[in-house]
DNA sequence: GTGAAAGCGCTAACAT
DNA sequence: ATGTTAGCGCTTTCAC
């Protein structure tokens, strides 16, 4: 930072002779400047390398035409998701930029809070918050959630069915004969975690098969979390035949888990995953799982925050799109 | 935006019944305020829950403890890279914040340029360039590519031995009897595939095996656009008995295509790819691969680039990583 | 110990 | 058509 400091708009102004505010008027495309001076500066700034500080600018214009992710950790859903988000935000005029918390769940909520707020009417123009803790979020700017937080909350949100989805996977498992069904839930904080816990507990129970508490664990969707519970789960004398793991994260770590104790799947034990992640696919083998539409949730994520910060009333602020049960390898009749 | 704009430290200072000034002395831990006056404002600052606007901190300091990385779009590679760089700046007091260009190759250059511009400076005390096409960036903050472009540039730099793995690859297929090798060779702009191609033409050359250049295609390092040039290599009556993709993905993409072809991986076709990205364990067969420890090419970028920032001189300014082979099961003697 | 005032880079009224 | 001025939210001398 030492040599040569930003060239700024005032440099620019020096060096084509003008002052500053007719800069500013080319580079905003005003009216008011002759054809002449125009070039001129123009000529300047590319001579010089001149782009307007995006700070400068927010402050000033309230106005930023940046939107911003705030994502708890750089993982295949909240990465998919991001996709969806790129694909959609093309064309917006908007910008894309990313907050990882950076999967320290300790201060999670306090970061969420904190970023909120330092960024939006000025950096940002709205906010588009991954599985967030908060849920009574009262800025200025609009935000959007996905796969919010449980508890009442009037954000706008995008979710997936997921109470849908987990009947679906359990009622695959039974379909096979399965009845000793055991479940690796996810992040008990959100509400998806929840419905796909009362997916399968209905589900199970619909087919008149009791709910062994034993059975139910947490993995909180995060591979490590999950390794430890699918290991007394599997290694217990009357272990389940089956699991329904909350995410295919767990999914895939509950497979290598059977793996390391000599389990096979789906021979000695079927497993259901829950997201469809592109890695599930590439698992051995290869994972039935539900399916999320996850980048269309970013999508849908996107396409509402720009109507809400363009001040339209987007028809619909609660977007639950369907999941459905794909059937791969990793499941087989008892 | 409507409701309830931002709380500024106007707001705070109108409530708390003290000058604007006074704040931000609290707010920045200042000596010179009672504690008295300190503890009454610290009260309205929670109760508003105030925090300070980002962007003018920026303005004013031109410090602003932000890290800016710049990847040119969001996939495997660079979110692995991202988990190292999240590692490394725990703990220095940096934050993260990623900028995506979302995959429009088209305008990239001009994309990271100008991104670079409006933030060095600004928005953030350095950058993080992943496979950049820029080399000679001259602003005011300090910046450090991962992966380069090729041609000479005096950007301090984070790189793995690209020659050495790819001549490891390309020897271990060799090795294995084959001598019909194909290269899907990786985006030609940047350095790491150029000695890529570099290293497996060494490595036939050392042993004596004349280079086809009909076997040499580009897969630009995209699964997607792999696809083509792996179909019309692996279609082709006098077809590889190997290839060498020059990453994963692309390796990956391969495998699929010679599925699709009816091609058996290992069997009718050794594949090897570079990188060892999660994806590639899970790939059938999984992947042999060369590994590049990318989560610590993340984490030095972000090491050096913070030493940096501080003004101390980094020991090295240029770090090339080593690689090993990891041998799994796409490759098989023929 | 506290506040008034200047200024970071920029834009938008309002002169001229 | 161009320039002057005020001010976005904040920090930092420098008076008081």
């Amino acid at each position: 930072m030492q040599p040569s400091s930003r060239v700024t708009i005032r440099d620019v102004a020096a060096a084509a002779g003008v002052s500053v505010a007719t800069v500013s008027k080319v580079i905003n495309q005003r009216y008011g400047v002759s054809a002449d001076t125009f070039a001129r500066v123009q000529a300047v700034i590319n001579e010089l390398g001149y782009e307007a500080s995006l700070v400068a600018q927010s402050l000033r214009n309230h106005r930023t035409n940046v939107i911003g992710i705030l994502v708890a950790d750089l993982e295949p859903f909240s990465t998919e998701l991001l996709k969806g988000a790129g694909d959609a935000i093309r064309g917006t005029g908007f910008e894309l930029v990313v907050y990882s918390a950076g999967g320290r769940t300790s201060d999670h909520v306090g970061w969420e809070r904190r970023y909120l707020s330092r960024l939006s009417g000025t950096l940002v123009d709205g906010a588009v918050l991954v599985t967030p803790t908060v849920v009574d979020v009262q800025y200025g700017a609009p935000v959007v959630a996905v796969d919010p937080h449980t508890g009442p909350s009037d954000l706008p949100t995008i979710d997936s069915d997921n109470l849908r989805g987990a009947r679906l996977a359990t009622e695959h498992l039974l379909d096979l004969g399965h009845r000793r069904i055991a479940l690796l839930g996810g992040r008990p904080d959100l509400q998806s975690a929840q419905l796909r816990e009362q997916g399968y507990r209905e589900a199970l129970t619909a087919a008149g098969v009791p709910v062994d508490e034993r059975l139910v664990q947490v993995g909180a969707y995060d591979p490590e979390v999950s390794v430890k519970p699918a290991r007394e789960l599997l290694s217990s004398p009357d272990r389940p035949t089956a699991v329904f793991a909350a995410n295919d994260l767990s999914a895939i770590a509950t497979i290598e888990v059977a793996r390391e104790l000599g389990l096979r799947v789906p021979q000695d034990l079927s497993i259901v995953g829950f997201d469809n992640i592109p890695e599930s696919v590439l698992s051995t083998p290869p994972l039935t799982t539900v399916e999320q539409p996850i980048r269309t949730m970013g999508q849908h994520a996107i396409e509402i925050l720009v109507q809400l910060i363009r001040g339209e009333s987007p028809p619909r602020t609660h977007i639950t799109l369907a999941t459905r049960l794909v059937v791969r390898q990793s499941t087989r009749a008892l």
